[in-house]
DNA sequence: GGTGCCATGTAACGCGTTACATGATTAT
DNA sequence: ATAATCATGTAACGCGTTACATGGCACC
């Protein structure tokens, strides 16, 4: 679910190339996540069978291209105007870092509203506090403890993306258009 | 991977039956999650495939029971001797929950395990220290706040698992054994 | 002339989820 | 009667992973 979201995200930038978007989403993300470039294909497949996605086919440098659509847009805006289930971590520090890597994204707007809906996770976990056997015990407190965590995080996302707000991905320059070829 | 291997140790403890699976997993990791009962088919036709698990057909009563292989018992006995990887607390509690209901899995020894390899993990983020580009701090970051959750969770499950050694399922009666029927 | 990166795919598999089909038994 | 639960499956889909097949091009 995350890494269609994020094709999709850089999609919003500008047109793309499968192999484009593969070297785009490990740049963004800091190269913490490899990603198989044969996933791209097969989730732009899907992207464009789902109407998200408009496949250009090959131009003059025979490259793939691929453009989003309004419904991609707005699947992009719910996608950053909405909080991610709890206990992803992984997968929200991602999603943070790619929204901090793309220009007309407000990653700190995106911090913000995670930090509420967790706060609000963290208050109701809190809340239940374990009275059942053991095994509830067990993970409810993981369930407390990796949302707690994931709040501490967001407090210190906070600063680093208000710390590169507009820097864009530092000496890295942007890359983008055509790369040249022939 | 986790459902897999989870309806494997409880195989492990006795012969079941699909629907009897589902009940178990449930139970024992303290309703925190529910499983789907397509998906313990599903499952058991896979392990059987691989020779981790027999079908045993229907018996007298009519359900349909499987019992657990010597590579089944070797993939249980892998399983819980392994570390799991991390950022996967939710997965790791559900493990644990489901040792500390098996008596006879040393639940205790689960947690010590994973605590070695946590912290290790937990220092080797540390000394990592991310230098690079902010993408790169923010995943970081939260690799090392998700590593020392785990870690202050582990150190509470051993309270936990040690409060209730021996002690099985609290009031719940093990309900092994045939369910009554006709 | 090979090694290796760029580039576009295909195919098979794993695990998980949802929904559906089908019956038997149990409780109201 | 009928609704709920027990019980066994099947089928389709989603996302992800790995491996494979094919070529162009670049550099040494």
């Amino acid at each position: 679910m995350s890494i269609r979201q994020s094709l999709l995200a850089i999609l919003d930038e500008g047109d793309c190339y499968g192999y484009q978007l593969r070297v785009e989403f490990e740049r963004r993300t800091g190269h913490s996540r490899s990603l198989n470039v044969g996933q791209v294909y097969a989730t732009l497949d899907r992207l464009e069978r789902d109407g998200l996605v408009l496949k250009l086919g090959a131009n003059s440098t025979g490259h793939v291209y691929y453009a989003i659509t309004d419904g991609g847009r707005l699947a992009v805006r719910d996608w950053f105007g909405i909080a991610m289930p709890s206990a992803a971590l992984d997968e929200l520090a991602l999603k943070v870092a790619l929204a901090q890597s793309l220009p007309r994204v407000d990653a700190a707007a995106v911090v913000a509203l995670q930090r509420e809906s967790t706060a609000a996770e963290v208050d109701a976990l809190r809340r239940e506090e374990s009275a059942g056997a053991v095994a509830r015990q067990l993970v409810g407190e993981a369930q407390l403890a990796a949302a707690e965590a994931e709040l501490g995080w967001l407090l210190r996302a906070e600063v680093l993306v208000r710390g590169s707000e507009s820097f864009g991905l530092e000496a890295e320059p942007p890359r983008r258009g055509r790369p040249v070829r022939g």
